[in-house]
DNA sequence: CTCAGCTATACGCTCCAGTCATGGATGTGG
DNA sequence: CCACATCCATGACTGGAGCGTATAGCTGAG
């Protein structure tokens, strides 16, 4: 015999309504139901709980201290039920290094007019994956191909491949560069964010030499002028820094940006910010 | 649909053991049994909880939290059931204002030796139906009959009646006196405690005159030699006073002391009390 | 004493939780 | 590449728990 909540419910009734019959009334069910349910549940707990006369019905000592634990048995279970249903009222955008740029503005006033009631939250995470993997994010923006196979991904637009430099460089005063032009230059890769752009690069333009930096502060390196670097256009527009200047790269492949989810267990907004997303991508 | 315990030790034991196979083994029931509980609760909260592949089952975000809630639940009901056990291992026993008297020590000796697992606890109340009716002790002292057709009580034993005079009272210097004696007196009672002994004096010999008090302090006037009073032997010895003696009174009806508990609801070890008090009183 | 109102219980029924068996999915090792 | 092992989901079936109806039993009130 074990302790149930539609018993724990019962006993509450009771005490709350006065009466057995009362009780009955406010859960909806028949007398000798909620009768039933006392009994079984004195019985699970070999303790008389409830003094019944054919006037009132009060507890026992033994029966007030267990009406105290039911209540909050009771109460539990209704912060539980309510945090499971509070999955839908927020939606959490995981980002690694670039968010969405230009588009983050546009996109958080576009949803809360669309989603009133679905927070738009932008949190940072180590990487697309193990955001989603750490219960951190419910939807991530990733650049690249998402090769695991718990995940799934849509592309949701295009960004432009900017070159970073130093602002005294002599590409800093071209409108735009090309890929040949960095020739003999030296790539500068953040081994710490994960993030590497070379295999971005077109092969036969790739620089002979690449100098890998475990820096803090990617930006840091590039105004000295030693390293060039590769980015998606987003990460230019969200950390613009003086002595560094972002040039497009005009026959660099567009970078894809992607957001990516659990495959099987989509956060219930997903689609509709995919939608969004990619609509302002098109420039709609 | 309702959310069941059931379901919830369904899922706190998947997610301890890893697989749904290995929490029916832990449960005692099927893997069917598993499946179908937690789909059930998946379904009550309109949510998926689990990612199951057929390697490992992993939490969803809403899982992990849920599943911190469930933990919660669990323990509550766990503390609920062992609160229900735990009036099994205690006794209160409620006295108003003299406990045993001079048996006292010898009661919590031999119930300590005998019941090491009832734990024995004297708590003062403001009468013995009151401490009842409020659950503030399981068993009370009481020394009148009971009638409250609530509370059922016994006869655990006879005490003899002292009067209490002033120390320079000419009675003091007696061993003993009788009712007789006290004609002429006034006789104090304490309406505080709702405690009076006249009825208990024979009727053709009762004061002429009583005077009613409603002081704190019973002694305090009983010092001043303005009245005498009557209590029962436990009183006395619970309460020693200088400038006041306690002396038998040898024609004065013993009174019966009793032990009060609720009719339909006696503490399991209510008996054995009743009868180590009837077998202290008895002299054994 | 009768009556009104309450709880406990007997009886029949329903429906759900469980078991068994099987299917589908996925990772593994030959 | 395929057979296999392992795991979860599901269809069919069954026993029992729990429900409602009706009624008995109890207890104050009038």
């Amino acid at each position: 015999m074990d302790v149930e909540l539609r018993q724990l419910r019962c006993l509450v009734a009771i005490v709350d309504e006065g009466t057995f019959t009362d009780a009955a009334i406010a859960l909806g069910v028949s007398q000798a139901a909620v009768s039933r349910s006392l009994a079984s549940l004195e019985r699970a707990l070999g303790v008389r709980l409830l003094r019944r006369t054919s006037r009132e019905v009060t507890p026992t000592g033994t029966g007030l201290r267990v009406l105290a634990h039911a209540r909050r048995v009771l109460g539990e279970v209704d912060d539980l039920v309510r945090e499971a249903a509070s999955g839908h009222d927020r939606l959490r955008m995981g980002y690694a290094w670039a968010a969405l740029g230009r588009h983050t503005p546009a996109f958080q006033r576009r949803w809360a007019a669309a989603h009133p009631a679905t927070d738009l939250q932008l949190v940072r995470v180590n990487s697309a994956t193990a955001g989603l993997a750490e219960a951190a994010s419910d939807l991530s923006v990733v650049r690249r191909p998402v090769d695991d196979r718990r995940f799934d991904s849509a592309i949701v637009g295009l960004e432009r491949r900017l070159c970073a430099v130093a602002a005294d460089d002599p590409l800093a005063r071209r409108r735009a560069v090309r890929l040949a032009d960095l020739s003999g230059r030296t790539l500068l890769v953040d081994r710490r964010t994960g993030t590497t752009t070379t295999e971005l690069w077109p092969p036969d333009s790739r620089p002979a030499t690449e100098e890998i930096h475990d820096v803090d502060d990617w930006l840091t390196v590039i105004a000295t002028g030693r390293c060039v670097g590769m980015t998606a256009e987003a990460t230019a527009h969200q950390y613009p820094r003086p002595g560094v200047v972002y040039r497009p790269v005009r026959d660099a492949e567009p970078v894809a940006v992607r957001l990516a989810w659990w495959r099987d267990d989509p956060h219930p907004a997903a689609q509709a910010a995919i939608e969004l997303l990619t609509a302002l991508y098109r420039g709609d």
